[in-house]
DNA sequence: AAAGCATATTCAAAAAGATGAATGTAATGC
DNA sequence: GCATTACATTCATCTTTTTGAATATGCTTT
């Protein structure tokens, strides 16, 4: 339409809190819907949801492999964007989450070796400590 | 509500070409309502909606000088976001806007020595040249 | 091929955002 | 005080977003 469309599709597709923390979620590496379901404790089709909107303003790709779709940020420059935001908004802290959630299903949540150190959390739960 | 509260209303305000379009006329400094009004051709109302919306969110403050008042950014930080964003858009060109708009009937545009090198333009039009 | 698992899509109702029109208000000049 | 100027707010309507519920699709295992 004008000279800022793009802008506002990216502004719109993170102008919501879910997709915000699944964007936080990706910051690390890729995962599996199966993974932010049990990270986030959310409805499946809920995060299918966002998800579809992060890819279709061009955030995400995904990977099948198996039973899995993995999920990742095509444009890790997204970052700096996010960064500059929690300074505006003067919250600095960026809440870690961890790599593994046990409940989750997802071969890499499975893995041995995968210690126990979050159960099924909302992100308010997160303990960067950990 | 919840974490990400002051983000999401801080997109919000950003996520309209009118309010991306007013912040980076304010980039180089503070504007009355008319400048804006004469710079990009919008109705009067129109644009005091849309500062209100930034108003809301605490991008903006405003002065009063007599019949005029003047608005500027809180909080410079947010041209950083907002380049970080051009980026990820892929649209590195910023139109530059040009101080003094002949058609402002404010103080500052009717000044003697204001070159008259655009008129009552909008946002498509500006040649960066000049 | 049938069943099961992980994920995706569609639909509909409710909430939020956008915007034109009309009107209100504060400072100024006469 | 009254008219004027510059700006702000309210209201009503329309469009878009949000989100729960239901349903569909695509692999995998048997």
């Amino acid at each position: 339409m004008n000279e800022y469309t793009n802008e506002i599709t990216l502004l719109k597709a993170l102008s919501h809190p879910a997709r915000l923390a699944i964007l936080e979620a990706l910051r690390l590496g890729e995962a599996c819907v199966c993974h932010l379901e049990a990270l986030f404790g959310w409805r499946q089709a809920y995060i299918s949801q966002q998800l579809m909107v992060l890819r279709a303003a061009g955030l995400l790709t995904d990977r099948r492999e198996g039973w899995n779709v993995y999920y990742r940020v095509t444009r890790p420059e997204i970052y700096t964007l996010i960064d500059a935001l929690h300074q505006v908004s003067q919250n600095g802290e960026t809440a870690s989450l961890s790599l593994l959630v046990p409940s989750c299903t997802c071969p890499r949540c499975q893995e041995k070796g995968a210690r126990r150190f979050n159960k099924h959390l909302h992100l308010e739960e997160v303990n960067p400590t950990l």
